[in-house]
DNA sequence: GTGAAAGCGCTAACAA
DNA sequence: TTGTTAGCGCTTTCAC
């Protein structure tokens, strides 16, 4: 692959008889410069003829801002869950101009991260991720003058805040179980990283949503033989529901239920999460909750809005529904 | 959020009594360059006062190319499969001072795709989406200097390729159904959007190892009513073993044998593929193929080494392995 | 309708 | 050991 020369806006301005500033004109559309057709025609034709790319970090020093919308995430995060929503994500900030880039959410050292994000001057940083925007972090982006949105349970004030409360989850299952009669309900605490948070939310919205009924928390690892151990411990436990944390923890503990002889729903009932291909796989099929998210557009509108006029629009939040099935 | 003024090396060799260049080399270790402790000290420590952060684009300007390593990718491509691997993959570029991103690949129109990552002009694009980098999409990068990995069933002389074949994963399927004695094989083919590839080539590959077993492709859609109608389809046919393209359509599949009282593997033997959940959620447990990627440090090293000096090493290539589960 | 030129923040060759 | 300065590619103001 050989070296080739750069091509620059120069070379397309001797190439067309121009000046620079005119072939930025007609390659920009710029509104308030007025260019005979003639000479833009000729400018187009040199720069497809010369294969011109225009060079971003010239235009984002220039601008002092570049064109990205960084999303930092951590990667085994993306499931099926919101790829297609992130997709439509995507298309919608291109459609405002904007470059959708997914980056590594390095959660050991938010500082470094936040730092790194920092030097590319992005419109806006993303943090999707629950409890990335806090203190220094929000702190060093603010400092570069970059745009944030944050996440959270609640709307706070000043920030763009994109509302996503996941004990509504607990309490979306829990309620549903207990409007079937249900009194004694685990509620799987997943083992493995990084989950642990979204878990302890989930029990929350799980307790506040129990009323008379028990809630007895039920630590798991994801793996068979943990499965088969709690579908044992609920039998012992006297509990007539499970609240299995999500989908996947869930399908593993209604194939260790059925293995150990414990029918579902009768004897037990078992409610997923997050409306994954796992619910469908097992029989008897999960019940389990979805995401309703907002329409990609609107959230990259209120994103939008918060770059060119640094207006704090409110994105409607994240909606939690119940998907009944079999299981409970 | 105030609009904070930007804070540039300048400000910071101010700050420290020292010359922009000064701090230059000091922030970037400059080897060259021999900077005293005390004024080394006195950088450092303008620079934390002030919070300064680099600006990248600048930075990429003067060097003529950025630290983003880009790798488009379908988000919907991201499995639990790909998604530890790209965590270590993200951290060996990181170790490597390289910035890996991911990007939608825009497959509608690739051309227009590539234009926009050149724009970047990241240190190099990462194909790993198989068909992307052919032809003009490969001519806009090279013109803009760009270095490019490419992914092919082969390796593509001249070209850094990682050699991931997809028919391998049909020929571990067969292979391993016609050891145990089985003669009349279905294989699956989605007909979800881009899967046909994919099940194009495991097909291939299927062929190739069946010797004397006969080899039926199976339409199958992605939904509980599909995969009855298939159980019901194996039994006519008179299958004595399905391969399921993935884990997935898989197991809807045996989940199905199992509501029409198929017995698996008495009657039909089951192989999915990619190793996924949902092979441990269904009963019996599905025999699957496992992917063996090459370890992220030899594979970003392999990228840092085209980078640097335009040298193209060998990337060991993607390997698949028989995970043998109750299924088959 | 078009061109000249300044300057965005940074690095590195050269001077001192 | 440190400073001066040119210039990376682009946009935009101002002059013509």
């Amino acid at each position: 692959m050989p070296k080739e020369a750069q091509v620059t806006s120069a070379d397309v301005a001797v190439a067309a008889g121009v000046s620079r500033a005119t072939v930025s004109f007609v390659l920009n559309d710029t509104p308030s410069a007025r260019v005979s057709d003639a000479t833009r025609e000729r400018v187009l034709a040199a720069a497809r003829e010369l294969g011109y790319v225009p060079h971003a970090a010239a235009r984002s020093l220039r601008a002092g801002r570049s064109d990205i919308v960084l999303l930092p995430i951590p990667v085994f995060a993306i499931g099926r869950l919101f790829s297609d929503w992130l997709g439509e994500l995507e298309a919608a900030f291109g459609s405002l101009g904007y470059r959708l880039m997914l980056i590594g959410d390095h959660s050991e050292d938010p500082l470094a991260a936040a730092r790194s994000w920092a030097q590319l001057r992005p419109a806006a940083v993303l943090a999707i991720a629950a409890g990335r925007m806090v203190g220094e972090v929000a702190g060093v982006l603010a400092h570069a003058g970059i745009q944030t949105l944050t996440v959270a349970e609640a709307p706070v004030e000043g920030v763009l805040t994109f509302v996503h409360d996941q004990s509504l989850v607990g309490v979306t299952a829990v309620e549903h179980l207990v409007a079937r009669g249900r009194r004694r309900i685990g509620v799987v605490m997943p083992a493995e990283r990084g989950l642990s948070v979204l878990a302890e939310a989930r029990l929350v919205g799980a307790r506040r949503a129990a009323g008379a009924a028990e809630i007895v928390p039920l630590p798991m690892r994801y793996t068979d033989s943990a499965a088969a151990a709690l579908a044992v411990l609920g039998r012992e436990l006297d509990l007539d529901a499970v609240f299995g944390f999500n989908d996947e923890y869930a399908a593993l503990l209604i194939a260790a239920l059925g293995d150990a002889g414990i029918t579902v729903p009768d004897r037990i009932a078992v409610v997923g999460a997050d409306d994954l291909v796992s619910s469908q796989v097992v029989r008897p099929r999960l019940t389990s909750i979805r995401y309703v998210m907002p329409p990609a557009s609107v959230f990259a509108d209120a994103v939008d809005r918060l770059i060119q006029r640094e207006e704090i629009p409110e994105i409607p939040p994240v909606r939690f529904e119940l998907v009944p099935r079999d299981s409970s």
